[in-house]
DNA sequence: AAAATTTCCGTGTGCGCCCACGAAAGTACA
DNA sequence: TGTACTTTCGTGGGCGCACACGGAAATTTT
């Protein structure tokens, strides 16, 4: 245990002949201050280097800070947003001393009455910031129009609508994505060989990522090579069993004598498990199969050998990272980058251990 | 901003019909409280689940913690070594007003003597931690021996000698870390294909990374394909430019006419642009090529494809892990897990901005 | 039984900062 | 010259906790 000398609001009063009130109000503008002095003590301050002490600061203000977030219940089709929680939560007990509260909401992306109604009830709270993933865009403009105006701050996480803004944007890109397994692709295929690109919508929208990411893939292939592979895209609507099935049998389906079997599957998002099934049934696991995000269903492929690789969005991180901000604006006043990419992580058999946020956060 | 009711001594205190200070003097197990008087406030604290407020807990006790940290000096050969430097300064602006302190020491690996050197020099000042780099196994048990008998807490990065025992160790698992280049291995070539395995290792000795690596990579198609592909090592000692590209030579020279040419290169740390710059010079770029470590020379051979892909060591993760460490147990008396093993990245041109610590951590 | 300890516990001060309150000095207007 | 403001600044009481100090009660000593 060391001592270091430290510059306090008192030592600076001392040498700039005030007292420490003094010091307090032009720290925090408050006015009330003759210019001179003012400047006179801003001078001190920058020639000393004072940086308020952060913990004495914030036991005395004795600020409390609400923070609400507002993510798609985690379903048992997706248990992905189970894990933006899991970051959430992490965050708030790491910053919890500095008087920042955390007020989790749901809904049902099915249902947009029930994002409506959240949003409604997250106002009534009065929160200090507010981190949502902004499915269906026009009611997220309401909102934001009224948050603005409350001064509330705003965090887009996962998603993002370009259209309006916010205070930071933290999740992945998807065109990129798009490109990084459009990259692994070339590595694992052969020149000529047929990969079929499968978007597995959902009828109700937002899959605007599907289409990004698909993009992405193209470009790639465009740029670095746009004869190498046959690319198909074949687009499934709705989640029935059936029906997927259905498509993907005509997909896959040699009709053209000429041509060679599809060697390379790539799923735009985290429905990959279903064509896994899929090809599990009909016994074919000689090609190249990959897609998004760390479900459960998805590892269990993943550790069989049917799933190739995994495109994975990081969602603890960006739920960690997106609270963070909030602590950072709040608290530590820093400014925040519009957007914050998270890394687009390849996730293989053999590295995934070290993704699976099995680890306890205590 | 909402207020929530907080537990504090002073109500602990009122409800157990004492003052504050006893409250104080059992949590901290100071002593001087009567059994009785001890078990009814332990009993309200559990009770309760009061928590000491952790700002006004650090801010009152006024400790200082000093932490010293030793790993090799960022030559040009290797800047790999600056990189947890920028998570240790990371983590210190993070955890700074918990009155931690970070010294940071150097020593230059090709000099046994500066590290021993720099050993002596942490001592002298009476750290509270010390996180090291542990070369020098012999050194190092020496060093831990006298800090266990001061109570200094101690952290391995990077490295670990696993005949001693430190508190927590931060790196990678570098066998594990083989089996995933392994499997990128097998995604990308083919059955019958020849792969070199190649060790560019130091005279100066700290090379049983390699070998892990080599190991967990063999493992790999032992458990999965042994006759997949054909794997041969290649030993190079020492990092003279003309030697490097003799023992290439050789190990590629498709002397038996009946064999294939090599497909694939795996270089089993961050020399991985020796063998880039070789092919480079010797136009050969139809073959596989990955390694470690996100060095700038081997960026550059990645973005211009003649690397495949690259393993990431996190180098910076490590240094911000590490130095957070000693601020979860010195300050939040948490325990710390024996090994914190950081993911194995998968780095290839497409997501490599992502993983590049350009970023400002201001 | 008084003195000397020992055990047990309350009080007070301070960490560095925030902020409400009010005093002093300056200015305006009558 | 006196009243009513306004501007500028100092003071004091916290925030929740740590810890030194000293006092009262219980226990031991001679």
């Amino acid at each position: 245990m060391k001592s270091g000398e430290r510059m306090t609001i008192a030592e600076i009063a001392r040498r700039a002949n005030v007292s420490a009130g003094t010091i307090d109000r032009v720290i925090h503008n408050r006015g009330e201050v003759a210019a001179p002095t003012r400047e006179k003590i801003l001078n001190l301050i920058r020639e000393m280097n004072f940086k308020p002490h952060l913990l004495a600061s914030t036991l005395a203000s004795g600020k409390d800070y609400l923070v609400a977030t507002l993510i798609p219940a985690a379903d048992n089709d997706s248990l992905f947003w189970h894990q933006p929680s899991m970051g959430f939560e992490k965050a708030s007990r790491q910053v919890g001393h500095y008087g920042i509260t955390h007020q989790p909401f749901y809904f049902d992306y099915f249902d947009r009455n029930t994002f409506e109604k959240a949003l409604r009830d997250i106002l009534s709270t009065k929160p200090d910031a507010v981190i949502l993933a902004p499915f269906f865009p026009d009611l997220t403009a309401g909102f934001l129009t009224k948050a603005e105006a409350l001064g509330i701050m705003i965090i887009f996480i996962n998603l993002t609508t370009f259209n309006h803004s916010c205070q930071t944007f933290v999740g992945q890109d998807p065109v990129h994505s798009g490109r990084v397994a459009a990259h692994l692709f070339d590595l694992a295929l052969r020149k000529g060989d047929r990969l079929l690109i499968v978007n597995i919508m959902s009828e109700k929208g937002g899959n605007v990522h599907l289409m990004s990411r698909e993009e992405g893939f193209r470009n790639y292939f465009n740029s670095y090579g746009p004869d190498k592979l046959e690319l198909e895209t074949i687009n499934i609507y709705g989640n029935s069993q059936a029906q997927i099935e259905q498509t993907l049998k005509e997909g896959l389906a040699n009709n053209d004598i000429s041509r060679r079997p599809v060697s390379g599957i790539f799923v735009t998002n985290s429905r990959v498990f279903y064509v896994a099934d899929f090809l599990e049934r009909n016994a074919r696991n000689n090609l190249v199969l990959a897609g998004y995000d760390l479900l459960e269903c998805n590892v269990k492929h993943l550790m069989d050998n049917r799933i190739a690789f995994l495109i994975s969005q990081n969602p603890v991180e960006q739920g960690y990272r997106s609270f963070m901000s909030v602590f950072e604006k709040l608290i530590m006043k820093k400014s925040l980058p519009l957007r914050q990419y998270l890394p687009i992580d390849i996730i293989t058999r053999e590295n995934i251990m070290y993704y699976l946020n099995t680890q306890s956060y205590d």
